[in-house]
DNA sequence: CGAACGAACGAACGATCGTTCGGATGCGTG
DNA sequence: CACGCATCCGAACGATCGTTCGTTCGTTCG
C-alpha cells in the first residue's frame, strides 16, 4: 500500500482545452508525468524530450525554458481547480452549506480527476520565480479566498460553528489536497464517493446540524 | 500570505536526541533546512557543506552519500512522529474518543514543532531506494495503522459514525500533514491552539456526539 | 520551379552535479 | 618524541545538467 512512489496515479491526464495541439501538447503531457513522479528538479529536459518522442533541442523551439513548462502546468492546474470550484459554487444557490458541499466536491473531484496536475501545481509551485508564478499565485489566492468567504458567511448566519475561520479553511483545503497523492482510478472507491464523503466531512468540521435520519 | 516559499518555517529544528554531536549533527541540520526549502534534488552537497561550515569532501567522512543523509532525516522525522502519537495514545485511556484526541494533538503538534522535519520526511520520502527507506516505511505504516485501529474500535463501539474507516484516516491524516507547510511560530496561533482545534475537527469528522453546552 | 518558413535535430557549450583520492593537520597515547 | 587515528580539505574525476547554435528537412505558396 504505502509504496515507494510519490503518488498513486500512473497516467498523466490533461484536458483538451489545456493541452495545445501538436508537439507543445506532447511536451506538456510528458513533463506533467515526470514532474509529478520525480519532481521538477529531478526530471531532466532530456527525459521530457525522450518521453515526447523529440530531441532536447526541439523542446526549446516550443518553450523558452524548463521553468516555463512548469509555469504552464502550474497555471493550468490552478486554473482548472479555480474554474471548477467557482462554477460549482455559483450553481449551488445561496445557502453556505450547499456552497461548502459544492466547493469540496469540486475540489476533491479535481484531485481525483487530475492527480498529477494537482501534485505538480501544488508541490512544485515554490520553484517558480515571482514573475513566472504570478498568474498561479493569483488563482490560488482566489480559490482560498472563496472558501474563506463561504465559511465566513456561514459563521455570520449561524449555520457554521468553528472558533477560527482560517483554521477551517486550512483543514478542509488540506485534507482535499492530500487526495491527489493516494487516489488511484483502480481503487475500490469511485471519485464521486470520495468527493461525497469529504463534503460530508467538511460539513461536520463546520458543525452543521444535519438530519439525524440521514444516517451515516 | 501565499508566498513563493515551500513552507513558512524559517529555522531548522532537530531534537538533541536525534542530532548526533559534532559535524554529523551540523550536516544533518543544514541538510534539513535545505531539503525542506528547496527539495532534495535541488539542494547540492556543496550547499549543505557550506551551510555546515565544512567542505564537500568532509561530508563523506560522516555520511556515505547524499541519499543516506536524506534517509536519516526521514527516519528521524517518522520516528519522532511515531513515538509522539504512540505515547499520546498510550496515555489516553481506553476510550476511542480520547485516543483520537490524543493522536491528533500529538500528530499536529509534531507538524507545528518540527515543520521542516515533517515536510522532508513526507515530501522527499519517495526519493529513497527501497533499502534506504525501509525503516521509514515501516514507521509510517505503524502510525497509519494505529490511527486506523483507533477509528475501527470507535466504529465497533458505535461512538464513531463514518461510512469508510480508511477515508477517515486519509482525511484526518491529510489535514494534519498540511499544517507543516503553513504553520509558523510567529503566527498568531499557538501550537496547542492548532492542535486542539484539529483534534476537535477529527471528532467532528467521526461524528462523535459532543456536549452542546461546550459551545464552539 | 524556387523562395520562404517552421519544425526538428546533431553537436557542443559552460556549469554544476555527486563523489573520490591523497595528503595535511591536530591530538591523545606509547 | 614518535606513533596511530580521526578530521578535514584541495583538487579533480566522469557524468549530467539546461541551453545554444548552425543546419537539414519537408511543406507551402507565389
Amino acid at each position: 500500500m504505502t509504496l515507494n512512489r510519490r503518488l498513486a496515479a500512473k497516467a498523466a491526464r490533461l484536458l483538451p482545452e489545456h493541452k495545445p495541439p501538436g508537439s507543445p501538447g506532447l511536451i506538456l503531457e510528458a513533463a506533467l508525468k515526470l514532474f509529478a513522479e520525480r519532481g521538477y528538479a529531478a526530471a531532466s529536459v532530456r527525459e521530457i524530450a525522450a518521453a515526447s518522442g523529440l530531441k532536447p533541442a526541439t523542446i526549446y523551439g516550443h518553450y523558452p525554458s524548463k521553468e516555463h513548462i512548469l509555469a504552464e502546468l502550474c497555471r493550468v492546474g490552478h486554473e482548472e481547480q479555480n474554474r471548477s470550484v467557482r462554477a460549482a459554487v455559483l450553481n449551488s444557490g445561496a445557502d453556505p452549506r450547499d456552497q461548502i458541499v459544492a466547493y469540496v466536491r469540486a475540489h476533491v473531484g479535481m484531485h481525483t480527476s487530475f492527480p498529477m496536475l494537482a501534485v505538480v501545481a501544488n508541490a512544485e509551485l515554490h520553484v517558480l520565480s515571482a514573475e513566472l508564478g504570478a498568474a498561479t499565485f493569483s488563482l490560488r489566492e482566489q480559490s482560498e479566498r472563496l472558501l474563506g468567504e463561504i465559511i465566513q458567511r456561514g459563521l455570520d448566519r449561524g449555520v457554521f460553528h468553528v472558533p477560527n475561520a482560517w483554521l477551517a479553511v486550512a483543514a478542509i483545503g488540506g485534507m482535499g489536497l492530500r487526495v491527489a497523492y493516494w487516489y488511484s482510478p483502480e481503487y475500490r472507491l469511485e471519485p464521486h464517493e470520495v468527493a461525497d464523503v469529504y463534503a460530508e466531512y467538511a460539513l461536520r468540521i463546520l458543525a452543521v446540524k444535519t438530519d439525524p435520519s440521514a444516517g451515516l
